[in-house]
DNA sequence: TATATACTCCCCAGAAATAGCGAGATCGGA
DNA sequence: TCCGATCTCGCTATTTCTGGGGAGTATATA
């Protein structure tokens, strides 16, 4: 690579970076590089925690939560459906209430274009990655046209530097399924109930049962039906 | 952007490409380009249906789905915890049934080194791009490190292509959960019982059935189980 | 060769979930 | 203003699940 050291250089620092905070650094840098007007990292854990990096100004930041617009922000909404980066333009701004708060959020320092990248982790985590700027419908298609690719890495990076350090990222390990367990999980999973399960594994279902009970004993698990999440959420099955 | 320019061209086509079948012609010219063994897309749709572009040998791919060997394949479950890419040295290859699998793999034309990229879109849609090599460790680390970057993009840009031609993407499938019925999944998911559910959501428990049921409904589900393995798979609730 | 783990089968009673009906209030968007 | 979606409450009967026991075989792993 010869061209956007700058960009280069963030990432492998990050790479080895090793704390949270080196993302608000990276951002900073990364701005600047950009010229946007602001650029944030930005996610909500498992417990509903929001964690945000970035140059947003704090007082809308604090409006934004204080009123819990992320309930009504067409750019979550529309992130959260999409797999590919998104343009704000693209988004549903029909609602009322959707026009009012995009023109507050303009009153509050925040530019008029907008491109966000959704990322997706395991165990359902989500986060957006965002640059915001002020200009002419052409000019942020030429920019987002020209840094799709590395703004996708650079989210891509973050993200991996935030689920590193996540404070509530318990390993939550726990005994392995046996293998009829895992088959009676899954099955449980998609939709069988016990007697389809225990024709399907050709056992009966007193034998089944026993399975079940064992797994959601491993599992630490009140029911079956909590016992399939926590195997689900654990990644021991996929469905 | 001066070097690379295959990749380069490569992802540019993608692009614009209006076929699924791009990403096949995509896979061997980069194949090509980064003189690899094996280079393979692979997901599973939500109605559990395997597709997979690449060069993996045909028999092992019949194989490997007759064997239902998604079941125990460590790369799978590994990817499945993980965010970053992941060398398959780090991962859980101690289970005897796994050896005797990944034995059987090398017979088939597996390399002994691989590289998977873990991809998550909406939906709880879960895909993985790998790179398979047969090598010498140390020379195997120069080739990921060297080219990570290049391939969590491709990884991005294969499964955007593929969720742009999904097959079955039935609108019904996506039915957004009320907040209600969202509280009813994830409280069942965490392991209460309907009485305990009602309780804290300070509801009846017939009220609470009727928020089981229409979830169960918009889900297409049979049971609460299988509601809940969905809402939790499709990633419209997390525990 | 022990000890552990997995796999298979059985009974019974009580607890919980499901299927089939129905009804009214509220709130935001077309 | 009306429509759709959401939220709330109710009944009865049937099916399914759960929890309490116990027991024998095979295959590993130590």
């Amino acid at each position: 690579m010869v061209a956007n050291t700058t960009v280069e250089t963030v990432l492998a620092e990050l790479e080895q970076a090793d704390t949270l905070e080196s993302i608000q650094d990276a951002i900073l840098t990364l701005k600047e590089h950009f010229q946007v007007q602001n650029m944030v990292y930005h996610w909500v854990d498992s417990a509903g925690e929001q964690y945000g990096y970035g140059t947003y100004p704090l007082d809308w930041a604090a409006r934004y939560q204080e009123q819990n617009y992320i309930r009504i922000d067409p750019v979550i909404a529309g992130c959260y459906k999409r797999f590919h980066p998104v343009d704000w333009k693209k988004l549903d701004w029909s609602s009322k209430a959707v026009r009012a708060f995009r023109t507050e959020a303009i009153e509050y320092g925040i530019g008029n274009q907008g491109y966000s990248i959704p990322i997706r982790g395991p165990n359902g985590q989500f986060a957006l990655f965002t640059v915001n700027h002020t200009c002419e419908d052409e000019e942020w298609e030429a920019f987002t046209e020209k840094n799709r690719r590395e703004l996708i890495l650079i989210a891509h990076y973050f993200n991996q530097k935030a689920l590193e350090f996540e404070p509530n990222r318990a390993p939550e390990e726990s005994q392995p399924l046996s293998p009829r367990e895992i088959d009676a999980m899954t099955l449980l999973a998609i939709g069988y109930s016990r007697a389809q399960v225990a024709e399907t594994l050709s056992i009966s279902e007193h034998t089944l049962r026993v399975y079940i009970e064992s797994a959601r004993f491993k599992l630490g698990a009140t029911n079956t039906t909590h016992a399939v999440a926590r195997a689900l959420s654990r990644g021991l099955i996929v469905v």
